[in-house]
Formats: C-alpha cells, sequence, structure tokens
RNA sequence: GCCCCCGUAGCUCAGCUGGAUAGAGCAUUCGCCUCCUAAGCGAAGGGUCGCAGGUUCGAAUCCUGCCGGGGGCGCCA
C-alpha cells in the first residue's frame, strides 16, 4: 500500500498531464488548510502562461479521487486543497494493521550498497568523531537493509602506513605480552603516545621505525605477526566498543586499508593506460576535471609519492573500483567528515574519468559536522584532550540510571540497569541522529537525557505508555480490524500522521538525513499524546474501542521500528 | 586568493524539490492529576529568517555581492 500523498500523487496525476499535454508534478504536500494541497498548478498556469485559478479548476474538473478524497477545493492563488475521506482512512489503516511492515514495501529494485562508515585507526582511541560515523553508518546499514538491500558494511580501518614502523618497534620494546594487554583493555591512546614520544626523541628508535616499515610493506613474516597483533587487539577493544553503542558491526567487516595492498600497484597501471596518470614534482597524480589549488591550477590526487609509496588517495581508488567491480556494488555510500568532501570528491571523479564510476551507479559523501562541547568548541576533556568514546557512552548510561532511578523507582536491579542502558545509549545516538547531520551539534548530556523536547527517552517513553495501556488492561492489540474509525479530529490527526511514515522512510532512504525520520517520529509522539489525551481508550466501547486500541498499537510500532532503524531500542516498560 | 559547509525566538534545533499568518523543545508566565504512567497535556509572550540587492504572482528556501563562524586547498591518513 503507498503512501497518502503518493496515492495523491497518481490520482491527480492524469488531470495535470492532460491540462498541461505532458506528464506534470501534482506537487502534493501536507497542509495546515487542508489534509493535503497539490501547488502544481501554479508553475503549471506560470510555464503556460495562463490564469493559475482556472488551471486548478480545470484539473479539479478532470481529477478522479474516487472514494479517496470528502472534499477539494481550490483556495488562494491556485492552491488545490484536498480533504481525504474518513472512510478511506479509516480502511488504509486497517490495510496495515496486520502487515509487520506498516505498509512500507520493500524497495522495487534492490541494490548492492557499500556502507563505509566508523573507520578507527589501529592503536588509536575511538572518538567523537568515529562515533559520528559508526552511528549514522549504522543508521544507514538499518533502513537499507530493511528495505530490501543487499548491504555490505565496509569498516575502513587505518591499519597501514608509515605509524606502524613506530607502533611495531614500541610492541617489541614493551614485550608482546604486556603491549597486548595495554591495547586489549583500550589504552590504545597511551600506547600510541609513548610509541610517539620515542620516535621524537629518540634517533635510534625513530631508524629502527623506518627499517620495520620497510620489512612490513616487504612482507616480513616475523613484522607482518607483530603488525597482525596490533590490529587484533585494536579491533577486539573496537567490537566492545561496538557492542556498548550496539551496532551492526561484526569482526568480519573490518576490512582495513591493508586489504587494499596488493590492488594497488594495478590501479597504477590501469591509470597509466588511461593516460590519467601525470608526473608532477617526481610524484604520479591525476589531475581530475573541476578541482584547483591556490594557484588556479589544477589539484592532484597523489597517487604514487614521490619516493614510490602509496598513500591514501591510492588506497581509496583501490577501494572503489574494488567496490564497483569485484562487488559490483551500486551504491557506495562514505560515511566520512565533512573536512574529507574534497578529497572524496576528487576520488569520484577520478573514479569516473576512469570509467569505473558509471551510471547508475552512483557515489556518495555521507558528510557530518563536528561535536562540540559546550563552549562551542570541539568537545575535549578539561584537560584539552580529546574524549574517549567509551568514556563519553559510560557516563550517559550513568546519568540515564541516575534518571531512570528517581523517575521510576520500582525499576530495580538488572532491569534499572538495563533500561539505563538503553535510554543512555539512545539519548547519545538520537542526539546525533536528530539534527541534520551536515551542521556541527553541542554534546549535552542534560539536553539529550531530558524527557521533554525531541529527545530519545520522551519517545522511548512514548512508547512503553502505549505498550503499558495493553498490559494494564490485560488485553492483545486488535490483530485485524475492518476499518478504523476516525471521527474525533485527534484520531484523524493521529491517522493522517501514521500513513505519513512511508514517504518519510523512502525519504531518508535517498537523502540520509535521518534528522528528518526523527523529526517524523517526534511529531508522531506529540500527536498520540494529543488523541491521548482527547480520546479515551480503554473506556471506549465497541468498534471506537477497537479502532483506538489499533491507532495505539500503529503508533506503538511505528515508533518501535523507526527507532529501530535509528539504531535505538524502544523498551516495553521503563 | 580559490573552493565547501553553516548563520532562523534568549538557548538548542525543525522548516521536504520556492507556496498561504516561519514551527517545536528548553527557559519565562498562567491553567490542568477523585480520570488509561503529570516522565504528561493545554495556553500566552517571545522573530528586520546575518546584511543588501535581484529573479517572480509568491523567497527562510533560488541568483549575485558583502559581513560573521568553521573546514579544505601536493606527497600524513
Amino acid at each position: 500500500m503507498p503512501n497518502l500523498t503518493q496515492l495523491l500523487t497518481e490520482r491527480l496525476a492524469p488531470a495535470f498531464a492532460a491540462v498541461a499535454g505532458e506528464p506534470t508534478d501534482p506537487a502534493v504536500r501536507r497542509s495546515q488548510r487542508a489534509d493535503f494541497q497539490a501547488d502544481g498548478a501554479l508553475a503549471l498556469a506560470k510555464r503556460l502562461g495562463r490564469n493559475p485559478r482556472e488551471i486548478a479548476s480545470e484539473i479539479v474538473e478532470r481529477a478522479d479521487l474516487g472514494d479517496l478524497a470528502s472534499a477539494v477545493e481550490i483556495a488562494g492563488p491556485g492552491f488545490i486543497n484536498v480533504t481525504v475521506a474518513d472512510d478511506a482512512l479509516g480502511s488504509l489503516l486497517a490495510s496495515i494493521v496486520g502487515d509487520e511492515r506498516l505498509g512500507v514495501p520493500p524497495a522495487v529494485s534492490p541494490e548492492t550498497v557499500v556502507v563505509d562508515y566508523s573507520a578507527p585507526n589501529v592503536a588509536k582511541e575511538m572518538h567523537v568523531g568515529n562515533m559520528r560515523s559508526t552511528v549514522i553508518g549504522d543508521a544507514a546499514v538499518r533502513l537499507l537493509e530493511w528495505l530490501g538491500h543487499q548491504i555490505i558494511r565496509a569498516n575502513h580501518i587505518g591499519d597501514w602506513g608509515t605509524p606502524f614502523g613506530m607502533l611495531i618497534e614500541h610492541l617489541v620494546d614493551v614485550g608482546e605480552t604486556e603491549a597486548a594487554h595495554e591495547l586489549s583493555v583500550g589504552d590504545l591512546d597511551a600506547f600510541y603516545k609513548a610509541a610517539r614520544r620515542k620516535f621524537d626523541a629518540d634517533d635510534a628508535f625513530k631508524e629502527r621505525s623506518r627499517r620495520r616499515v620497510v620489512a612490513l610493506q616487504s612482507g616480513d613474516e616475523e613484522t607482518r605477526r607483530l603488525w597482525r597483533l596490533l590490529v587484533e587487539q585494536s579491533e577486539a577493544y573496537f567490537m566492545a566498543v561496538y557492542e556498548r553503542l550496539d551496532v551492526r558491526l561484526t569482526e568480519a567487516d573490518f576490512v582495513g586499508e591493508s586489504f587494499y595492498n596488493d590492488l594497488l600497484d594495478s590501479v597504477v597501471d590501469e591509470l597509466t593506460e588511461l593516460g590519467l596518470l601525470r608526473e608532477s614534482d617526481g610524484a604520479l597524480c591525476v589531475f581530475p576535471e573541476g578541482f584547483t589549488n591556490r594557484e588556479g591550477k589544477p589539484l592532484p590526487l597523489i597517487v604514487r609519492k614521490s619516493d614510490g609509496g602509496y598513500g591514501y588517495a591510492t588506497t581509496d581508488l583501490a577501494a572503489i573500483r574494488y567496490r564497483l567491480g569485484k562487488l559490483a556494488a551500486t551504491r557506495l555510500l562514505y560515511v566520512v567528515g565533512a573536512p574529507q568532501n574534497q578529497h572524496l570528491e576528487m576520488v569520484f571523479q577520478t573514479a569516473r574519468e576512469a570509467g569505473w564510476l558509471r551510471e547508475p551507479a552512483r557515489a556518495e559523501h555521507v558528510s557530518f559536522g563536528s561535536v562540540l562541547g559546550a563552549d562551542g568548541k570541539m568537545l575535549r576533556t578539561r584537560a584539552g584532550e580529546s574524549v574517549k568514546l567509551i568514556d563519553l557512552l559510560d557516563e550517559a548510561v550513568e546519568r540515564a540510571e541516575a534518571v531512570v532511578a528517581e523517575k521510576n523507582p520500582s525499576l530495580e536491579g538488572a532491569d534499572r540497569a538495563e533500561v539505563a542502558r538503553i535510554v543512555g545509549i539512545g539519548a547519545v545516538k538520537y542526539a546525533d541522529l536528530s539534527t541534520d547531520r551536515r551542521r556541527d551539534y553541542v554534546f549535552d548530556y542534560d539536553r539529550m537525557l531530558s524527557f521533554d523536547g525531541n529527545t530519545a527517552p520522551y519517545l522511548q517513553y512514548a512508547h512503553t505508555r502505549i505498550r503499558s495501556i495493553f498490559r494494564r488492561a490485560g488485553i492483545e492489540a486488535p490483530a485485524e480490524v475492518d476499518t478504523v474509525v476516525v471521527a474525533e479530529p485527534a484520531e484523524r490527526a493521529l491517522a493522517l500522521e501514521l500513513l505519513g511514515f512511508g514517504g518519510v522512510i523512502g525519504d531518508v532512504a535517498e537523502t540520509l538525513e535521518f534528522h528528518r525520520l526523527a523529526g517524523y517520529l517526534y511529531d508522531l509522539a506529540t500527536t498520540f499524546t494529543t488523541f491521548y489525551e482527547q480520546c479515551p481508550v480503554l473506556k471506549a466501547t465497541g468498534d471506537v474501542r477497537t479502532s483506538r486500541l489499533a491507532l495505539c498499537d500503529l503508533t506503538a510500532r511505528t515508533l518501535k521500528l523507526g527507532l529501530g532503524l535509528l539504531g535505538i531500542v524502544a523498551p516495553d516498560r521503563m
């Protein structure tokens, strides 16, 4: 069952086409004056050089809205206002009562989508920047998977490059057992910094590190073993953080930079054959169309450094070629911070020029802004260091537990701890997902854990409140209904809101603007509470009671599903 | 110098391909618990949509130029 906006668009489209002489978008949207308004007549009038109200009335005469609309009016300069018939609302809702997918069909043409996200660096702490990538990427994975796409999770961890000479030498100095311990308990920054300190202060160590890089790159077995130890211990730690965060990433999703090592030579070969490489200051570069440097000259993407080594650009090119070729993906999502925008666009453009990236395949930079502290600057500890993600999460859960303990003293022990975890983690994720990802946002525990406003706890609570209706009454939600009664204004408003879910999902699947889904869920929850205040459920009788129960259940399921697609759990009680 | 992102109520944010009197939450003020969880609901006040032009029936939204904030601009990733 398509969503209402789509349904109205389909019904109006023939009339628009007839008047326009060609396919024309009716431009249907929700309205404050009526249920929906179609604004297409105005644009059409401009194009035809005619009076918009006349156009609108011709369209209305021709349009066959059948039983869908109870009133169609022309207002203002030429808006077509549509009031949906109560019977239509009732039967549309009834049709999704028994549907697990709430009326949202799977994608018509499923794609293979690679989602590149999280990407922490080996032997480096996970911080809030990794969190945004992880949380947004996880939401993308959940949503697109639910829509039936084939998802390949790509955790492009930083497991290669010059720092590893230094890290391995430090590992040797500290001793494998001790180093493994340090890394697995999550003291990654200390390990990295110690190595860095020695590297900066000790020339002999620096020299050892350089030789070690060469050994690593030439495949020296002992060096590779030590390297793998570093990677594995770090991965074990990352997995612990992912578990805490409750995201879908698994061990199998670690496909680090090192994975592409063997493919780098062939990337250079292919780019050479294509004539895309040029030598510049000793380095081999691609100069993708449309990018210039500060002198206005073509901007290079350095494919091979003047010392013969490869950098991250080459790895990214190998990865995009691999994903489009070997993995046959048609959609590539790079959930990476905004500063990388130009680099990624250059990689995409190069892939186009190389013929790897062709329609209908597409690559998208799912860009995001920074997490700021209360001072409006990048989030830091009092000591000025970047905040460990795991500490951030622990504090959120701790604060959530205090709030839960205060609000609901009857919840104790393991139950309370579990609710605190769900609320705390949910609050952090929701704060991240509920504002436009491109913008920076201020990290504020008090606001994100508030039960008022557009927060996870508010939505989670709205869900539990509905569940408690059924629990207290000792009844099940109706498995099916013939129709849903929408006599009261609050019932109508809720019905319209519920039927908007599919449209939002489609929109977000395309734009990956998860704050729109968040905003929808918040609107739904507030619309529900109004309904709940004005329309007694358990005290109602007959069909009214049944349909109100159905409205409650549909709301709860929509909230649970919607939050679930954002990676947030909606508990039954809290 | 060039490029990208951002600028909306005191604060934190929405505002979907330009559409009707710019919406929430917090904070402030007022009202509502013999009634399905008051962890809630209702109402009020609060806006030169950074500034100035332009496009048009119509601009927070599109274009141009400024102002302010952040980021990027060749061998780190």
